[in-house]
DNA sequence: CCTCAGAATGAATGGTCGTTCATTCTTGAT
DNA sequence: ATCAAGAATGAACGACCATTCATTCTGAGG
């Protein structure tokens, strides 16, 4: 459990040094919310503490103060990171040229956004941890708004160009954009809350269902 | 600052009763849980202390103590409240006798789902506050889970009955409700973080559009 | 080799939290 | 009217939190 008490040694000798290292501000503030991205997925939002997040990023405490001005702003930045993390790779599989076919596209976006990237733990809990915040903190709402609007705006584009395509007459862009972003994020709640019973495979196999309804000449 | 010390008192001693008032223990339980879900709601999981909700019910700190062990058992039970509250309104409305119409009995689902009762900022708040909790807690996962799994099953069986009924071919009646699960838990999501951008209008014609092209012939 | 700007540290601080429990008060039975 | 049972109170307590800042240390430039 508490590797932190030495049991797991780091190997390498050159990098087990005490000696305190000086580094750019940058990288101490990535260095820094990757460590509070692990902490709430391990002990969620409400249990994480400043002097948790410094030693799990093997720093001292006053450290968060430094490169942050406060815990508050700590966890805005790592809401923003996730966000920003997550929304950009979607808007690069729907901005991206190398793939023409429009049901590719598609296929591409749903592997990543049900993919071992996204649903990993660590990235859902996150994620759910300030969807929970949100409803008290209008800050939280407008850090997500914000890049999911965009996010929706490419999404209902595609869709447009699909239904365009496929003549599938009375499918509506807007609505079904917003159903399968909808879809996506039950199916993240679901693989997070319930893994036993909603396995990674199957929620791929969910939604890509939903599609093949939707777009039946571009999916399978 | 210092009214505690008695420089103010009640100002007119008869009807401005603040005199205590013993109740039953199991109303006094109750009074507590409403009073956390609004303090949840409002101020967010993280922010939620023991003063805060005594205060909210209009009661003294101890008390929370008294009838609910710890704040941990507190926040337990009102979890499995809400929890219970929201399954059992939709078990009630998939085993009850009075509508025989398949498509009648989903679209009172879909009303219940979407309404006023549920999707009330406060519930979701409560909701969305506990799953954000979940990755890191196993015994919110365990509550969540335990209703989920009757309701999903009970789900499962009505879409299996308008499956035969309807004679839809390759239709999947468990992927079938995980993925009408999931669509109106990502619903709920959008209405609680981007209210601005999804109405309870839309997201209620998001999800019947997402029945309709499942069970075509039951629903419109 | 020396210097020093500023990165990093962590003991100390003040505030807030959950929890306790001696005390007060209410109610129903006597 | 009296009393006992126990519900309700809230001041007090100890624990832990975020934040500060005097001090230490580092490494690039001279």
């Amino acid at each position: 459990m508490s590797d932190a008490s030495g049991t797991v040694r780091e190997v390498s000798p050159d990098t087990r040094s005490k000696r305190r290292q000086i580094r750019p501000k940058a990288e101490r503030r990535q260095q820094l919310i990757d460590a509070t991205i692990r902490c709430i997925a391990q002990h969620g939002l409400s249990a994480v503490t400043m002097q948790m997040v410094t030693s799990e990023a093997g720093l001292s405490v006053g450290i968060a103060n430094l490169h942050f001005e406060s815990k508050d702003n700590l966890l805005r930045e790592t809401l923003r990171f996730v966000a920003e993390e997550y929304h950009s790779g979607q808007i690069e599989i729907m901005e991206g040229s190398e793939i023409t076919d429009l049901g590719a596209r598609l296929d591409a976006l749903l592997d990543f956004q049900l993919g071992r990237g996204v649903t990993q733990r660590q990235k859902m809990s996150v994620w759910f941890a300030y969807y929970g915040e949100a409803g008290a903190r209008p800050v939280y709402q407008k850090i997500v708004s914000t890049v999911d609007r965009l996010a929706a705006r490419k999404l209902e584009a595609l869709f447009a160009e699909i239904i365009r395509e496929g003549q599938y007459l009375d499918a509506d862009p807007h609505d079904l954009a917003t159903g399968y972003s909808a879809l996506i994020d039950g199916l993240h709640l679901g693989l997070l809350v319930t893994p036993r019973e909603l396995s990674k495979r199957r929620a791929r196999s969910v939604a890509r269902a939903f599609l093949r309804r939707a777009f039946p000449h571009h999916i399978r």
